[in-house]
Parts: structure tokens; sequence; C-alpha cells
DNA sequence: CCTACCGATCGGTAGG
DNA sequence: CCTACCGATCGGTAGG
């Protein structure tokens, strides 16, 4: 067995290179056809396996889906949070979390798009696991946007639809981001950062002076 | 067969009340669970009917989701179309199309949750019509985002990403919607319509008064 | 990692 | 609308 050392979470962690195979293949077929719609056979084709030699990797298909959608709940919650915390005023920070937000969905498309779509297919505690997840996320934006009011830089709007509302948009975008669409990433991040801050923001909003 | 006259898609339409009665029970467990993991026989149980038997009223499995699908989409498109083409300025006009489709949401809010989270499973043909009349669904959006910023109502941002931020957070409404959560239902349209517009206002945002 | 198999369930149909 | 069935496919396993 080939042992190779990837980074996930945050951490190093110790896999071989077969089980990262299949979880590349497992998020491409989950994020195209849903994971109901995906047979075990198909990711086992897609690695010129026979259907049952994946049992020598993965003990069930729901832990497949397990591993993606936790990675990547992981890797935005482990993203954010420091940024969230930071000293900044609520704006910057704010901005930077939309765009380190939008930085993980570009960088993992699939698995994203595979954690927004099918994570109520997991078992119920792992589901709920995840939901928990979810939930502290989103605490992460509404305590910012709260701050922000707080300090007047942030109109006095309810912090939970406004994060709520944020979220959305963001969530969205696994649905019609595509590598090869009309924006570069970095215009997308700057340009989806401002249009849904300017919304939140007090005074003039954006780049155009008050009338 | 009884047979009433039921309103879908703006015009009077002749249908057996026992159709109507599957559709119901296959939107709700179709928005639940998905519609790959809703089975047939889900939904005769709904209806406390034999596995077979819905196949007196419905074709296929398939059949049933494209009449939620193709009739939500017409919904919001029939709807929100009129308001699109008023003469009223281009921020009103964007003000009204996001009330219109957050109330289609709240009255329809199963259906409308099929139809954002299963029309990839649709066959080639009548998935392709749908993409078709969700481009047709954006289009109205990015025209009136596009006529405000030429009467100088909106600021220069680009009209379809401005679109596409403004869909994305409208659509992810069912995902969190809770007829019993904490907004009325016109608090809930005005709080997101006021959010949304916001970003795209051209001077002072809201009612704050500019700094 | 393969061959060969398991029971369960799927969407759909025939005949009444 | 029911009973009884169809072939196909599903996730998963035993034994090698």
């Amino acid at each position: 067995m080939v042992v190779v050392y990837t980074e996930a979470n945050g951490q190093l962690e110790r896999s071989d290179t077969r089980k990262e195979d299949i979880f590349r293949a497992a998020s491409s077929l989950f994020s195209i056809r849903g994971y109901q719609a995906t047979s075990v056979r198909d990711i086992a084709r897609e690695l010129d396996l026979q259907g049952g030699s994946l049992y020598s990797h993965v003990a069930s298909k729901e832990d497949m889906l397990w591993e993606i959608v936790s990675r990547a709940a992981d890797a935005f919650l482990t993203t954010v949070q420091p940024i969230a915390a930071s000293r900044e005023p609520a704006p910057a920070r704010l901005t930077n979390m939309i765009a380190a937000h939008i930085e993980i969905v570009v960088a993992r498309l699939s698995q994203a798009t595979v954690f927004f779509q099918d994570w109520r297919h997991l078992g119920d505690d792992r589901r709920n696991e995840i939901i928990r997840r979810r939930d502290a996320y989103e605490a992460l934006y509404r305590q910012v946007i709260a701050d922000g009011i707080a300090a007047g830089d942030l109109r006095n709007i309810d912090p939970k639809l406004a994060a709520i509302a944020l979220l959305s948009a963001l969530n969205g975008l696994p649905g019609w981001y595509r590598s090869d669409g009309p924006w570069s990433n970095s215009d997308l991040a700057s340009g989806y950062a401002d249009l849904l801050l300017a919304g939140l923001l007090r005074g003039p909003s954006g780049d155009e002076k008050a009338t």
C-alpha cells in the first residue's frame, strides 16, 4: 500500500493514494449526478475497478459522502474562524471572510458542491453534526455583522437576516461558478464581496459619491 | 372521476382531484428527501394506495417531477415578467420583483424547494427546457439592473454578476425559510428586498444618512 | 483487487 | 385501484 501525507482540515493526515483517488472520483460524480443517483459501481468504473473492490478501502457509500462533506465543512470553519476573530474593523473582516469562502469554493469546487447539495443524505448523527457546524459557521458572520452595527460601521439591520442573505448568496456560488467563466477568480471575489458588503454598509455605498 | 378546475400557470387547467393529491404528496416528499431518495411506493403510501396504483394517474415518476418543476418555473416567470416590463424606475421594479419572488416561495414552499433542488434529475429534453426558463428568468433581473445603471439609479456594477448574486440569495430562501420562523412574511420580504437592493443602489444606502 | 454471489428494493406492467 | 409479478439495479460480503 502506497502511503503519503496530505493536508486536510489544516493538519497532516496519513492516507494512501488509492483512498484519495476514491475521494476525488466520488466528489466529482456526487457533484454532477448527486449522491443518490451515483452508484458505488459508477465510482469503481471511474477508477477501472470492479464494483465490490471499493470496499477494500471504504466501509460504506455513506462513509465516502461523510468524508467529503465533513472535510468541506471543516475547511470553511477553520479558514474563516480566525478571520472573524481578528482585530480588524467589521467591514474589513467581512470582506476577508467572503474572499476566503470564495477561494475555498473555487479551489475545491466539487467537494463544496457535494457539501451544499448532499449533506441531507447523511445518517441522523452525522447530519446533526453537519447542521451544528453550519450553525457555527453562520454564527461567525452573524457576530461580525452585529459587531459592525454596534461600532456604527454597518446599517442597523437584523444581523441574522443579513447573515442568512449573505451566506445564501455565497452558497449559490457552486451552482453557477465555472472555472472557464467570464470572471477571473480575483475579479469574482472582489466583485462579489463588494456587492454583498455594499448592502450592509452605512453611508454612501461603494465607489459612487452620495447624491 | 372527479373533475375540478384549478389555477395553474395563470390559466385554468382541467384536472381531477386525485392527480392534485398526488402532486401535493410528491411535492412534499421530494422536497424533504429529494427526488432520487423518494420511491413511488413512498408517495403511494402517503395517499393510502398500493404501489402500482399511482400509475392509473401518472405515466412515470419523472412525469411527477416535471409537473412540479415546470409549474414552479412558470409561476416565477409569469409573475415576475410583467413587473420587469412595467414602466416604473428600475429600483422600484427590482423591489417588486424580489417581493413577488418571495411570495411565490412562501406560498408554494415544497414545490419551490423541489424546483431548485431536483431539476437536474429530469431527462435531457426537459432539463434543457428548464435551463432555458431559468436563463430567461435571470435575464429579467439582468435587464432591469442594466436599465437602472443606464438611468443612473444603480451603481456601475456588472449586471450579470449582480443578477446572479441577487438570484443566489433568493434561491437560498427555500433552504432556510420556515413558516414558523422569527419573521412575518411581509417583514421578510421587505427586509430581504431592502438588503439586496441596498447593495446595488447609488448614493446613500437605505435608511441611513450619508456620512 | 476479482469473481460470484446475497437479499432488498427499485420503477413499471398485466390482468382483473 | 389491487394483486402479483417483471427485469434491473442497488449496497454490501465471502472467499480467494
